[in-house]
DNA sequence: TCGAAAAATAAAAACGTTTCGATTTTGAAC
DNA sequence: GTTCAAAATCGAAACGTTTTTATTTTTCGA
């Protein structure tokens, strides 16, 4: 592989001569310019990055560590990113945090290959973020509570999405609701109770018993607590299930067992995840502003990138989305 | 920032010594290397992966090129190939391929940023590609016509995709079957189409003039053509649109003009996407071995990683999966 | 106690760039 | 033809490692 080395020896010229007309510096007479041009595509020299990279302490590269590379629940935070770090002539890499000690998460995070990372990867524990995070590699945080030295949040309010959820059942009539949590120790989870528990009270709603099951967002796992629930003597009059995913498992399990949505109970969900749209009935939920969290914590990044440093956390706003999963009960009917 | 220079002075040793302390190398004494540990701890030290790599001349480090990071399609080619990266030890990055001549794509593939490349970019040139593959970067190319030297090539086979799905219509009853295809330059598309013909052919029915819709994949771009197929005066059996996208806009138009899936008309669509299982009627489409083809693709890339190069395209076959939106027809009715 | 082998450490040369100060070349003005 | 500033080119150091070779220190049998 022909290096600038190389190409200097077969234009008979210095190698930082190469170097500067590589790089169309006007120190460079036009002639030799074009000759040490020709002479490196002769040789099909190809810049070496990592060189570059070392020499000048910058990559350019900024990097959104994800849980899971292939989930698809990323790619509109992705896109946010993506947009905003190509607008400032950066370059943007994915990468799953998977791996532990020295995988992926860790070599990027703390061996430089990157002028910045936002961190959406609940696995990837604070300390290894604190203390990675310095003046010449700022992190945002997404959905994670950290407050540390150049270290930066974006939050989505969760707690607000879970009242926006529980009151817009309550207006609807229903009384008896019952929240479904995710795995226990996830705080997005317990944000959304929280709404649910505070807007329960305000309409002095009979609190129901917190359905904690700990199967970990997925469908199966809704449709596991919609077998259990189905099988009980009464049904709740809705159930607000923490994510989209458990919400459809529910469905399915309500529906194999006769038991109409939203006519016999209402159902809920969290995230707003495309499929959402598509099931029967079309699933109520929360939209979670995703590009623009993305898009947040670029802008974030690019600030501290620029020196500036006194950033304060940003908390989003989420929105309901009303579809016919929920609808109005008859309130004769309520308790 | 600390580097093994500030380390070697307050620890009162050499350059060298550090090096191999902190890489447990046996030939330094074990009181040394705790005393150089500690010193490293207390300033912070973080190795310079840059340096590191510059160094050793290689990352350990594959990439994934895809063209939209974001799109969900992409989640399981990403799982298959970061499962295989994972167990050699490398690690995986994903980025997108926008951003045209001095973008991502450019920079990982011709700067030697990783130690081999996996692209699934159509807006990637062939050029680009065949200019940057060598001997220490191979590249696998996923669904894409290109054969040269450090180049593997790992395809579905699409053209058998789309003989199943014709096949399936026609054995079913069908005749009168349009062809949907994609945006006009689709390799993909022009493939199904080829096993749409084949099977056509096989069964002397009466070959549809192909729909050419140029509307790129879309769920809008199916709503239009099912909107303009239902204006005229006679539907057809059946659809088979080029994607499950399209098939669902298709769908969705039919919907609202009372036509009835799979009674008036059957569709298929193809890629089995995770809504194809959740509208109504479930799509009946083809699934694309989508893990496979990524955990294929890191293989082939390791063997030549390994110095091997003697290797040959790789072609993975569909499998039909069967849902409502194609039915049997009664076959009195067909022409 | 000596000296050689073994063990530990040190020194130095890379890896392929960028960049800055130094040097050479150019050519216009005298 | 000199002279001199401007323009062009060059040389060398540096970025932070790894690795090979050289040097120093230790160990230990005779």
């Amino acid at each position: 592989m022909a290096t600038m080395k190389d190409v200097a020896k077969a234009a008979n010229v210095a190698l930082s001569t190469v170097s500067l007309a590589l790089r169309n510096n006007p120190r460079v007479k036009e002639s030799t310019r074009r000759r040490v041009l020709e002479v490196a595509r002769q040789l099909q020299y190809r810049p070496n990055g990592i060189a570059r990279d070392l020499k000048t302490r910058r990559t350019e590269t900024i990097c959104i560590l994800l849980h899971d590379l292939g989930g698809p629940f990323y790619s509109e935070i992705i896109r946010g990113v993506q947009d905003i770090a190509t607008s400032k002539g950066y370059n943007t890499i994915a990468s799953g945090s998977l791996g532990g000690r020295n995988g992926s998460a860790v070599r990027l995070l703390s061996e430089r290959r990157v002028d910045g990372v936002i961190v959406l990867a609940p696995d990837v524990d604070d300390e290894t973020i604190v203390t990675a995070a310095g003046p010449d590699l700022p992190v945002i945080v997404l959905d994670r509570e950290l407050t540390a030295d150049y270290v930066y949040s974006v939050r989505v309010d969760n707690e607000q999405g879970g009242y926006q959820v529980t009151k817009h059942l309550l207006e609807l009539g229903h009384r008896r609701i019952v929240f479904i949590s995710g795995p226990a120790d996830t705080l997005d989870s317990e944000l959304r109770y929280r709404g649910y528990v505070k807007a329960m009270k305000e309409f002095s709603a009979p609190e129901s018993k917190r359905f904690d099951y700990m199967g970990g967002f997925t469908e199966e796992g809704g449709y596991v607590v919609g077998k259990v629930m189905s099988a009980q003597p009464i049904l709740p009059d809705a159930v607000f299930a923490s994510n989209d995913e458990m919400a459809i498992g529910l469905l399915k399990a309500f529906s194999e067992k006769g038991i109409r949505v939203p006519d016999d109970v209402a159902i809920v969900g969290f995230d707003n995840i495309r499929i959402a749209e598509y099931v029967q009935p079309p699933l109520t939920t929360v939209r979670q502003p995703m590009y623009e969290m993305g898009s947040v914590a670029a802008q974030l990044l690019f600030q501290a990138l620029a020196g500036n440093f006194e950033l304060q956390p940003v908390r989003l706003a989420t929105e309901l989305v009303v579809r016919q999963s929920s609808q109005r009960r008859d309130t004769s009917v309520t308790a």
